[in-house]
RNA sequence: GGUCGGGUGGCCGAGUGGCUAGGCAGAGGUCUGCAAAACCUCGUACAGCGGUUCAAAUCCGCUUCCGACCUCCA
């Protein structure tokens, strides 16, 4: 079995074989939301994506830092007014009753696709210090030039010095240079239109600015990713993740900054995942194409045709490369959902087999070696889509053992408990999928017996139309009725 | 216009020079009192046009369509 993680790098375009800096600990550091509005599902799809990456890591017994920020400041608008300055302007509240508002919603979303919480989740806000910090030393470098109480990144200059600008998204600064002739007149205070602010001095009516040599303002953007993941990752670290989109200008003026600010490259491996569209167009809300979780949840949507649980969702996701487009469409989720269904119920029979052989079977070997595959998937840049369906080779498996068209005893109780090991590890601990139908308590199950016994009572005595009844009123409950070679069992629909 | 990534069967979605992806839907069958479930079998596929090759969905070129970024965006 290759043992080896590749992963993507988006530096270098290709797949690489993961090395950590520091043998059995990662630092890894991945963009998180703008909290001035509900989170977006794109946003929980990326957030997903990167959960599983992280419990990928763990199981494979790395130690991790997992450093996940909350932009609470320092995010521009159009006309230039601060994210969460229009979202309190709007809402009448403090920007940091904005903040916490949906920080909270932004929680207890993430809680609802059962992701993990990262192990550090710093706020812009609570990092102006480091970020003045910072922009002094770019100021030292050469890299930053003040104007009228702003401070900019001077790209050319950093460009032509180090040939690093424009790695990450492949741009070619000669073009910006280009570009720049046309344009150089009708810039305000920058040098160069690629330049960007690092620090900028704030208009008597900006609700958040802080003190700094400067003037009194508000950090740039893409400084805060800077400054935390150098506080809590060092100067270099790990993977650095986010969103594809924001390759340019986000995580290229980050590597700027880190550059200009230390001399190196932070991060060794970066990971961007792909977008979430919306029947095949991206989602909007100027069109009307866009679903919320929320929505997605209740059905309460023209997109679907009924709600979808998160772990559906979840599923749904896992059904696709992190690195790839994925489509969500009301018939793509239906599928989704009555896959995720058959996994869990063969789950719930994979539970209840035992098998008296104890010597070792040909089944036993091709379903270790269908394990190994899947695990080698994962090991293939997280490659789910495809470890998922090595698992559904193994549901066929466990399905026939469970109906007796594959005698039990021909796989061995050890094999079995492979299986099963194999199962909790991928399903529970990677995927970080959970049984929704598993809440059940009380007294519906004995409940259920008691139908299920009376059922059999009239089926005994050729009763038909009673043992119909039964069966189908429970179907109208949505109560499904399974006559198995082991007798009678039942599920949700 | 520039940069980057895509177009795979009815739908979603892996694969990336010769070898079954998988899920859902469809057809036939086994089982069943009848069904359902489960299992077995089956089908149609690689956007178009050229080229390279013994061999291409996979490499190259062109065309076309879609998406992302270039301006806030996961």
């Amino acid at each position: 079995m290759n043992t080896d993680l590749y992963i993507y790098n988006s530096l270098s375009r290709q797949k690489e074989k993961f090395t950590p800096l520091h043998e059995g600990f990662i630092g890894m550091y991945v963009c998180g939301p703008t909290v001035y509005n509900d989170v977006h599902l794109g946003n929980c799809r990326t957030f997903m994506s990167f959960d599983m990456i992280y419990r990928y890591l763990r199981y494979l017994g790395y130690k991790i830092r997992y450093v996940r920020n909350i932009t609470d400041v320092g995010h521009l608008l159009d006309d230039g007014e601060d994210r969460m300055s229009k979202g309190a302007r709007i809402d009448n509240l403090e920007p940091m009753e904005v903040a916490q508002k949906y920080t909270n919603g932004f929680h207890h979303m993430m809680k609802v696709f059962n992701t993990l919480p990262p192990s550090i989740e710093p706020r812009a806000t609570g990092h102006i210090l480091e970020q003045i910090e910072m922009v002094q030393d770019i100021i030292d470098h050469g890299y930053g030039y003040v104007r009228n109480g702003s401070v900019y990144f001077d790209t050319l200059k950093f460009a032509q010095k180090t040939g690093e600008y424009g790695k990450l998204s492949g741009r070619v600064i000669e073009e910006l240079i280009a570009e720049s002739r046309d344009n150089l007149k009708n810039q305000d205070e920058k040098n160069h239109p690629s330049d960007f602010a690092i620090w900028m001095k704030a208009s008597d009516e900006h609700l958040m600015k802080w003190n700094s040599p400067w003037s009194v303002g508000f950090p740039g953007w893409h400084l805060e990713c800077s400054a935390m993941s150098t506080k809590y990752l060092g100067r270099e670290f790990d993977i650095h993740g986010g969103g594809n989109d924001l390759k340019f200008p986000h995580h290229e003026n980050e590597i700027a900054q880190n550059m200009g600010a230390c001399g190196c490259q932070p991060a060794r491996y970066w990971m961007h995942t792909n977008m979430l569209l919306l029947n095949g167009k991206k989602m909007s809300k100027s069109d009307g194409n866009t679903i919320s979780p929320e929505e997605l949840f209740t059905g309460n949507s023209v997109h679907v045709t009924k709600g979808y649980s998160p772990m559906v969702v979840r599923f749904f996701m896992l059904q696709s490369h992190y690195r790839s487009p994925n489509d969500l469409t009301d018939e793509a989720l239906q599928a989704a959902e009555k896959g995720y269904k058959r996994l869990f119920e063969a789950i719930k029979n994979l539970g209840s087999l035992t098998s008296p052989t104890t010597a070792p079977t040909p089944l036993d070997s091709r379903c270790d070696e269908v394990i190994v595959t899947a695990f080698e998937d994962m090991n293939d840049d997280f490659n789910t889509p495809k470890a998922l369906s090595r698992l559904f080779e193994l549901v066929t498996i466990i399905n026939s053992l469970k109906e007796g068209q594959v005698p039990v005893s021909d796989i061995s109780q050890e094999g079995l408990e492979r299986i099963k090991s194999a199962f909790r590890t991928i399903i529970f601990d990677i995927f970080g999928l959970l049984d929704e139908a598993d809440t059940d308590s009380g007294p519906v199950d004995g409940l259920m017996n008691l139908i299920i016994d009376l059922r059999h009572q009239a089926r005994n005595n050729k009763d038909w139309s009673t043992s119909d009844k039964i069966r189908d009123s429970l179907n109208e409950l949505n109560i499904q009725i399974k006559d198995g070679k082991e007798g009678t069992s039942w599920g949700y629909k």
